[in-house]
DNA sequence: TTTATGGTAAATCACGAAATTATAAGAAAT
DNA sequence: ATTTCTTATAATTTCGTGATTTACCATAAA
């Protein structure tokens, strides 16, 4: 890799696209030849990233991938589950017919891309724009609750999640699913039922909820009330 | 100041304590001579808060203190209500005895510190007191809820909550009420009841809820429902 | 086999200088 | 008078290095 890429969101992409295993050691430099600069810089970008929850940053002991704990990838997606609920059900609220167009023409972005990958199987490239596509349909779902900071925190969050299920990702074991998912959920927001559409992210996320039943027991508490 | 002050924890502060008026440029240079250190550290320092939102970067342009806008605090403090009462009443749920006699403990170091704020007036370091106690107390209302990254994110809206509320912490206008808050936050705790907790949270801080009718009914709305 | 100890290699951190880029001020042109 | 260009100054970012700290491994002692 050569001239001029950003290093911090190139860094961002990488961590949650498989290429470190977990509890992998992230040497500054090491990574500058990828990126033909500085470790220093490097170094700038991975305290940055570690701010946010995708490095693991110890004081004169570097920076590492996180390493894999089943509590931390539930806790991940349950609190994904509350604020994109929480999200979803005040642009439902909010957004007018604008809304609804936008969240109609990301999800077909996304069904394509999706078809596509269920007909002739995965590559890189196509990784790259699914998680585009998908990133768009879930941030255009969540674009008219009107609070940018609960955007920002669901953004901290959605890089965890996609993190933490690196795996789930590349195996496609459950893309037929997802992409009625992902229908569901778009259903939901035309038809402006906000228990229907609490019901339906919690289906699409539950399969990463990994814990017993009392800590399930909370999310659903919670869904109900 | 000399000698081995950690830079990100006493900037954090700094930002938080009325020291820089909003959109004030910081500077590394300047600021490096407050710890004695290089500008390059100061500078990763003020990269790592920028990615909390607490200080604003723009590339090749610098650092600045926050601009203040009325729509960032209702926001921020919204935000806050809505994590705080989420966790507080999952920690309701799961938390114990011990919870409860923590909770109790905190509150009594903060109220002790807040009867001498309101009979002998504000320092500096009875503002410093403050400020640990009451995060400590708010922290401890958290603690039970089974989640850390839950706890994380309130951290994160904690910090950008007091630095938007400078002036009104500052000013001992709201002290008296917030004495009042705090005991029946500590009071719904050991009642058991989420509704009441939701209430009594959200009036600890709504007066910094600055709109007007439209964007306060999301929040009336989310504490119904 | 386990636990200490020491030495070596490696990585991290802080630093200030060098290079790049923005900003401001003044001159020329419209 | 307003705009555009030019130049000078200031601020920011990048970079390579030296000093310090940590990790690793071999060897010795228990």
């Amino acid at each position: 890799m050569r001239e001029e890429i950003d290093v911090f969101h190139d860094l961002r992409r990488r961590l949650c696209s498989g290429e470190f295993a977990y509890g992998t050691k992230l040497r500054a430099e090491a990574l500058r030849k990828d990126y033909d600069c500085a470790a220093s810089t490097v170094r700038e970008n991975l305290l940055r990233l570690s701010e946010l929850g995708l490095v693991d940053f110890q004081e004169q002991r570097g920076f590492r991938m996180p390493e894999y704990a089943p509590e931390r990838q539930h806790d991940i997606t349950a609190t994904r589950i509350m604020l994109e609920s929480e999200a979803a059900c005040r642009a439902m609220r909010q957004g007018g017919v604008e809304w609804e167009a936008q969240l109609s023409a990301a999800h077909h972005k996304l069904s394509h891309i999706e078809s596509r990958m269920s007909a002739r199987g995965m590559t890189e490239e196509l990784l790259r724009l699914w998680s585009a596509a998908e990133l768009e349909f879930h941030q255009t779902l969540l674009s008219a609750c009107g609070s940018p900071l609960l955007m920002e925190l669901h953004l901290i969050v959605y890089y965890r999640y996609r993190q933490v299920n690196i795996e789930a990702d590349r195996a496609l074991t459950d893309l037929a699913e997802n992409i009625e998912e992902h229908k569901n959920i778009l259903d939901a927001a035309l038809t402006g039922d906000e228990d229907l559409m609490r019901r339906r992210i919690y289906e699409h996320f539950k399969r990463h909820l990994v814990l017993g039943e009392s800590a399930q027991t909370t999310t659903l508490v919670s869904l109900a009330g």
